[in-house]
Parts: C-alpha cells; structure tokens; sequence
DNA sequence: ACCTGAACACCGTTCAAGT
DNA sequence: ACCTGAACACCGTTCAAGT
C-alpha cells in the first residue's frame, strides 16, 4: 500500500480537534496558541497559515463543540418539544466545553451546526403556526435565554461537587447579611442557588408556555 | 483652611472611577493594568496594595457599574412591575458599561448594588404570594435571562449605527444560503435580528406573565 | 504606609528564513 | 507550500528598594 502522505501535519480538523481536547482537560484559562502548539508538536505561529487569528480558531471550534446538539437531532411531530429539547441539547453542549463563552462574543458563526440549530428552531415556529415576524423573535429570545444561561453556568459546569460546595458556601455568606438591610435575602437564603438545571428548566417551560401556546 | 492630605493618592474610589472612565472611553479590550495606571499616573504594581488581583479589582468596578439600576429605585405595590422596572435597569447598566461581562463570570460580589437587585426582586416575589421555593427559583430565572441576554448584546451595545449595520449584513448573509438546506432560515432571512431591546422584552413579559400570573 | 522599578513568566502576532 | 525561530509589543503579578 502506498505511504501515506506526511504532509500536511496540520490542517482544520487536526487543529480544532486538538483544540477541544485542550480546552477539555485544561480549561478556557489555559488555553493559548502556544500550548495548542505543543500539543501538537508545532510552533504557535504555524496556526497563522490557517486561520487569521485566535478568535477564527475558536469560533470553528466553539462550532464544533455544538455537533452533539445536532448530529441525531430528529424533528418530531410537536414542535413545542422539538425547541425544548433543541434548548435542552443546546445546553449541554455548551457545559461541557469551556469554549461556549468565546461564541456569545462574536455573533452568529454561520458554521454548520450554528445554521442547523437556526433552521430546527424556525421551522418548528414555523410549523406551531406563528406569523414570520412572531417566529423570529421567539428564535432570539429562546437562544439567548439558551446561551446566557450557559456562559452564566458554564464557570461551575465542571465539577458537581465543586458547584455543590461553592452554592452551600454562598448560602451560608447569604445566611450572615444583616437582617434590617436585607431581610428579604436573609429569609431566603436556604434556598437560593438551586440546581442551576432546574432553574433553566424553568425558564425554559414558562417561555414555551407563554411563546408558544402549548 | 487647612491643607488637604495629598496622601493617599490612591484608594478604592479613585480606582474604580477611573477604571469605569477608561472602560467606557476605550472599551473591555483595551483595559489593562498598565492603562489604568497611565490614567492615575502611577505605576501598574501599585494597584495591588488595594485588590489582590486584577478580578477582585474588576469585581467592585462592576458592581459601581450597577449603580444606576439601584440608586433612585422605589418599590411599587404592583410587585411585577416591580420585577419588570429592576430588570429593564439592570439591563441597560449593563449595555452602558463593557464590564458587566466580566460580571457573568465570578459568582455573585455581594457588594451594595447585586445584594440591593436581590433583596428588592425576593421582596417583589414575596409581594406576590410566591412560595419561597417558587420566588428563589423566579428570582434566579429572570437574573440568568436579563444577564445571560445582557453578556450576549453588550458587544454591540455601543453603537447604535455599528448594530443596525451589522445586523444588517448578517440578514443579507443569510438571506444567500442555500436554500435546499435552509429553507426556514432563508424564509425568515429578512426579518432575523430585530432590535435586542424588543427581544428582551418578549422574553422579559413571558416569564413575567407565565412566572408571576398576571 | 504607600509607591516605584525591575524582573519574571507569560501572551498574540508578524515576518524573514529555512526545507 | 508549509513550518520555524526570532522578534515585537504587549500582559498580570511579585518583590526588593525607595520615600
């Protein structure tokens, strides 16, 4: 069998999917383009060749990261159920890698996955019979409850039991406030910062609820 | 009159000013310790006599931001408008000063104006009638959409001619895919990205509606 | 007590030079 | 064509030294 070609060493697919991997085991922090060249046994400035800069870089890879979201998503015959579980993939998703932050700041990608989200969600609108103007701002509120509350959730996403300490520890800091100045808070302060799932399924329900009239 | 100290040249007010000034003037990007220390005419190293780092430093500069959405604040006896009012405030504090992102992402400060936004929200929910499971959980739902949706629009914030532009090109991006596999988005090409304004505000009153039943 | 200045260990990015 | 290596212009932060 012919050798396979060595060149190209790097091209997209190798570069991003070190990159996620990177941003997985790492996190955001630590992420910069010289420790994507070690791993991959390249100098930082080789990436230059393949993309204009970091944010491009990242903004494919914070595409990528979308794929589980997509890839099996099958369109039902409710499309109330198709956006929620649509949001609910979206989520996930965005949890699970660090990079999800880096995509609220630049706009809309127009990768794939990005595109194919926006095509599920206004075609179920369509489809729940909603006037044009109706479909699409229900798609843009949906996505930025869907992606706020992912880059508010994301910083905790990592470990539950570091979410679980740091929530008991904010309870307790709420628990000490002083009761003439903050009695509502003082009162509360047991509950606040439930399962942050919980708090999006909430949401979630009530804008469905209100939105689309189920 | 006797004279004024000319020590201390710096303490926590005159930083944070200065640094809300800066933010403002050259945005989130170009902030830096260095920069903030040209503005003071001292040298960066001396912030850390004040704030252990740069976060802590950013932390107490974002909740000042926060100040107009607390300082002339008056309850009503209608608690949703309540909601309604605190939400709208925070909001636009948040489109006004780049450093609200940085907000997004530490946790709660618990300086004067975040415990003010919580004590006045719990105490609207409480007004009405909520189970105090139910307010804490209306409570984090209407943070996570009014921050979530701010951290999301806050890049365009700036300029209002910058965002109409944007906007504008993006529409005719996706008015030119292909529409075998984008029939919806091609459909809806037109009238995507309406004002971020209305959108907040569709979602805003469908929670109000479906979350505090009015 | 408070600030300076130099230093350390990093960044993203550019560009001539190598292969 | 693609990558390297050095360089540039920055970062946040520490710490001995100054006043």
């Amino acid at each position: 069998m012919p050798a396979k070609p060595v060149r190209p060493r790097l091209n997209r697919d190798v570069i991003c999917e070190a990159a996620l991997e990177l941003l997985a085991e790492s996190g955001a922090d630590s992420f910069s383009m010289r420790a994507l060249g070690d791993r991959l046994g390249v100098d930082a400035s080789a990436f230059y060749r393949h993309y204009p800069d970091k944010d491009a870089l990242l903004r494919e890879v914070g595409d990528r990261a979308l794929a589980p979201a997509t890839r099996g998503f099958t369109t039902s015959e409710d499309p109330s159920d198709d956006v929620r579980r649509m949001c609910l993939g979206v989520r996930k998703a965005l949890l699970r890698s660090p990079v999800a932050l880096q995509l609220t700041q630049a706009g809309p990608t127009r990768y794939p996955n990005e595109l194919r989200i926006t095509e599920v969600m206004l075609d179920a609108f369509d489809r729940a019979g909603m006037a044009p103007e109706d479909a699409v701002l229900a798609y843009h509120v949906f996505i930025e409850y869907t992606v706020g509350s992912a880059a508010l959730d994301a910083p905790l996403a990592v470990s539950a039991q570091l979410r679980r300490e740091t929530y008991r520890r904010w309870r307790a800091d709420y628990a000490q406030l002083p009761s003439d100045d903050y009695p509502a808070i003082r009162a509360h302060a047991a509950h606040l910062y439930p399962s942050s799932d919980t708090v999006f399924r909430t949401g979630l329900e009530a804008l469905l609820a209100r939105l689309l009239g189920t």
